[in-house]
RNA sequence: GGGCGGUUAGCUCAGAGGUAGAGCACCGGCCUUACACGCCGGCUGUCGCAGGUUCGAUCCCUGCACCGCCCA
């Protein structure tokens, strides 16, 4: 009893508990569980180089809420937190941070010190030149400052009060994600599933890396159309052409127009001449030139876009490039193999100025030079249109030939679509988004980044006697030596000076997409390749909870990736989360996240206010950012506060439950239990919110109001409503465990030994109640309807609840009803006379005040 | 251009073939021995638009509009 607080409050409650949670190791996922009795969460890695924003906290309460629902079902919750560090955003923040770069060609340097250290001052910015250094130094700079990061990340999440077991903690660059992503790799080789190819490929100029598919996007952006004319060689005139990129006019090798148009049916198989570069490139039919988009016939160049990568291998063309790795005009020479010219002498001249030049810049020489030559007709025609851009790119991707990993995810459309079939999806039309995904693949998935800051492919090259490097001759490292990296390990039976030396060998400069590795976080987390207990216990695992932004790069890749090591799905269900909006209705923005920190937010509301806001977004379902809800549930958090002391401060005399309201109060629990329960095993999270909510106030404001006085009392009906009270606060505390984990792990405290958060998830059978009785039921509802017209009256007449009223009732219910209430009606409504009538047809209330003479 | 979702009270949202709901906000009242961080009561709607099915449609069907997202 002395434990329950007089003026029970929030403040602390989170500090208080977080700390107890974790010295008792309540969220420690117990390996010893069977199969069966686990369930495992394939949590996503937060990007550790960004900052956690509003639209985390909601997400991720949501798949708190499920795995605290599973473990209170008796189910071992295996709920590991990851970091997302390895990739861009974390290379961008160590260059600036440290003042270096990565040079992979460099060797490790153990005694490395890094020129500055921003948290030390930063250096003035003039004249600093970034130091370079070898990957494995440039790594260990990342991981330095990303400790950090995930430091702060982990103390927002247990201040949310997420159950994680943070005994499992992985980070996508550390030991056990490389050993997976490079045995994984190595096994997608030894199967054909991976390949490497030399091709033209989607490519950031400012990063300087190859990109996939998955990583694009469209912007909007002005362009204009030019009107070039090519000169026909048999002397019969000009043909005219639109372009959107005239600066790639001296990658041109071919004309190209729909073999139906009739207006260029006569031109197909002549030669024409470019302008400015009199290179002769033949005009060629093909059904996916546009008729109506330009004059009809298009310039197809080594490589503007990715029809004329369809274009260049359809139809056999050269390859013409000029586009270098970081977006300049490369050197040519006019007149040598390849660049073939009717007079190099002119082409040399013209492309003197171009060459060294941006494409954007170049563009802009290109015309002005097409203008003097007459070659341009009329004026640039100004547009719109959709560029492809790197998600994380400032630039248009270009296309560049260069040498890529790829792994076959064509071959496996009509397997992906199935597996996706079989994934249970949560809710069910996100499916779609992945349906279209597949459908819309268009090439293999390109693995390889030229960056640093990854996971390095475990390969190396034999170089050739002449100095060149043989990339079909690779030397593969066994299995058991993983992780490696290339750049300063050795190929069996090799040895240090034979790096990069004729006869030699070199390690590939690559390391894999981002994707590549957090694709393998359920293989990461349930120990694949390191422990086979753990594994067969966990995988394929129960929930993947995430964003609907990634289901084309995460969801898809770990689909494929899982396929293809495990011939399975890694997950039963996909649990897709909603986003945060602002109160525009957009995508709740950085800026905007920014300001309102997370922490900031669990510090002004409390942590279970907050997690009560998340929880009403229902799954998959956008919900606006609101503090209103927040300060409706920390209202609910105090109320149950106060509720439970009430309750609780009263625990004698129990008994048997015998009086009609308080079986017909359980029995009503008893439902919300059955419908609660359904709800959140459906992942309706909210669903089981609202519900239980609905109950505990209309249990507070009815059923307690009704029964207070009676219960204040002695004897058996005293007893009923002790017991019944109790009962119901035990299942209540239970159901809203899940949600609010402070304050009803707190209340649990006061009376109850061990953890809610382990306590048995509500059954009917905790109730002290046999089977459903009718006349309960009746009793219950009755008594909340006669007391609801009763307020009303006080209320008209404005007769506050001190002033005894007489009463004149007319009531549905039957005598027999009335009679199981009137006790608890009467006095729970401060009547003092009442004159009642059953069985009427409607319900009718008349009161007076009763005055004092009376 | 194709796909998915949404449109219900001032706001945030639930709902279901049969008399439109909750919370917040707002208005009025109440210190009732758990809680004034509380309690009681009240007000608010062409359920986006137009057709169709039906005895009956806000709900089902068709088309349209607008918002958001995904994909070309």
């Amino acid at each position: 009893m002395s434990l329950i607080p007089e003026k029970p409050a929030l403040e602390g409650l989170e500090d208080k508990w977080m700390s107890r949670w974790d010295a008792d190791g309540v969220y420690r996922f117990d390996q010893s569980s069977p199969r069966d009795a686990v369930y495992a969460i394939d949590t996503p890695p937060p990007t550790v180089s960004g900052s956690l924003h509003v639209g985390h906290v909601f997400s991720y309460t949501h798949t708190d809420v499920i795995a605290r629902f599973q473990r209170m079902r008796g189910r071992a919750v295996f709920y590991p937190m990851g970091w997302d560090d390895n990739g861009l955003p974390t290379e961008r923040r160590v260059q600036n941070y440290y003042g270096v770069r990565c040079d992979p060609s460099l060797p490790y340097d153990p005694l490395f010190t890094p020129p500055f250290d921003a948290s030390q001052g930063r250096p003035a910015k003039s004249g600093t030149t970034p130091v370079s250094i070898s990957r494995p130094n440039f790594v260990a700079l990342c991981e330095r400052l990303t400790v950090d990061d995930e430091r702060a990340f982990e103390r927002l999440w247990r201040h949310l009060g997420l159950s994680v077991d943070w005994s499992r903690t992985y980070t996508t660059i550390g030991r056990d994600a490389q050993r997976v992503s490079q045995r994984s790799f190595l096994r997608l080789l030894a199967k054909d599933a991976a390949y490497q190819l030399e091709a033209p490929t989607l490519w950031d100029v400012d990063f300087r890396t190859a990109v996939a598919q998955a990583e694009l996007e469209d912007r909007e952006m002005a362009g204009a159309y030019h009107r070039l004319r090519f000169a026909r060689t048999d002397g019969q005139g000009d043909v005219i052409i639109d372009t959107t990129r005239p600066e790639l006019l001296p990658a041109c090798v071919a004309l190209v127009a729909h073999p139906d148009d009739a207006r260029y049916q006569p031109l197909f198989g002549s030669t024409v001449l470019t302008p400015l570069f009199s290179v002769p490139v033949p005009v060629l039919p093909h059904q996916l030139a546009d008729p109506d988009k330009g004059t009809g016939i298009a310039m197809i160049c080594t490589f503007g876009d990715v029809t004329d990568v369809v274009w260049w291998r359809e139809l056999s063309l050269p390859v013409r490039a000029v586009i270098q790795t970081n977006g300049t005009l490369r050197p040519i020479t006019w007149g040598s193999e390849g660049w073939e010219s009717t007079d190099p002498e002119a082409a040399a001249r013209a492309y003197a100025s171009l060459a060294g030049l941006s494409a954007s810049k170049a563009q802009a020489r290109i015309v002005e030079l097409l203008r003097e030559t007459g070659a341009l007709v009329g004026d640039p025609r100004p547009i719109t249109h959709n560029v492809k851009f790197f998600e994380k790119g400032d630039r248009p991707l270009e296309i560049v030939t260069s040498r890529q990993w790829f792994v076959h995810t064509m071959n496996l459309k009509s397997t992906l679509l199935e597996r996706g079939r079989q994934l249970r999806w949560v809710p069910a039309h996100m499916v779609s988004r992945y349906e279209n995904w597949v459908n819309g693949l268009n090439g293999d998935w390109c693995v390889s980044r030229q960056r640093f800051f990854g996971v390095p492919f475990p390969v190396w090259y034999k170089v050739r006697e002449d100095g060149t490097i043989d990339h079909a001759a690779r030397l593969l490292p066994s299995e058991d030596r993983l992780p490696i990296d290339p750049s300063t390990d050795l190929p069996d039976g090799y040895t240090a000076d034979q790096r990069g030396v004729p006869g030699g060998f070199v390690g590939d400069p690559d390391v894999m997409d981002t994707w590549a590795t957090s694709s393998l976080t359920p293989l990461i987390v349930c120990g694949w390749d390191r422990d086979p207990d753990l594994f067969q216990r966990t995988y394929p695992m129960h929930l993947r909870p995430q964003g609907h932004d990634i289901i084309r790069t995460w969801l898809f890749a770990t689909v494929v990736r899982s396929h293809l090591e495990t011939d399975a799905l890694p997950w039963e269900t996909a649990a897709i989360s909603g986003w945060v909006l602002d109160p525009d209705r957009k995508k709740m923005s950085k800026s905007k996240g920014n300001v309102v920190t997370p922490m900031g937010l669990l510090e002004e509301h409390g942590s279970d206010a907050v997690r009560y806001w998340a929880a009403r977004g229902g799954p998959g379902v956008d919900t606006a950012f609101e503090p209103g809800q927040m300060k409706v549930g920390r209202r609910l958090a105090i109320k149950l506060l106060n509720a439970s002391r009430f309750v609780l401060t009263k625990t004698t005399p129990a008994g048997e439950v015998t009086e009609a309201i308080d079986r017909g109060m359980l029995q009503r629990l008893a439902g919300v239990i059955a419908s609660v329960t359904r709800h959140l095993e459906a992942y309706d999270y909210a669903a089981a919110l609202r519900e239980t909510e609905e109950f505990f106030w209309w249990f507070c404001d009815d059923y307690i109001e009704l029964v207070k006085r009676r219960r204040a009392g002695e004897g058996p009906g005293a007893a009923s409503a002790v017991t019944a009270a109790s009962a119901a606060l035990s299942v209540v505390l239970r159901l809203f465990a899940p949600f609010l984990p402070f304050v009803t792990e707190d209340v649990w405290s006061w009376w109850q030994t061990g953890s809610i958060h382990r306590a048995p998830w509500p059954v009917r059978a905790d109730l002290p109640i046999a089977a459903d009785d009718p006349i309960a039921a009746e009793a219950v509802s009755a008594a909340s309807a006669n007391t609801a017209a009763i307020r009303h009256a006080r209320s008209n007449q404005k007769l506050g609840f001190g002033i005894p009223v007489r009463l004149t009732l007319s009531t549905p219910a039957s005598a027999a009803i009335w009679a199981l209430i009137a006790d608890d009606v009467i006095k729970g409504n401060n009547v003092s006379v009442p004159v009642v009538t059953c069985g009427a047809a409607d319900l009718t209330v008349a009161i007076a005040p009763d005055t004092a003479d009376a």
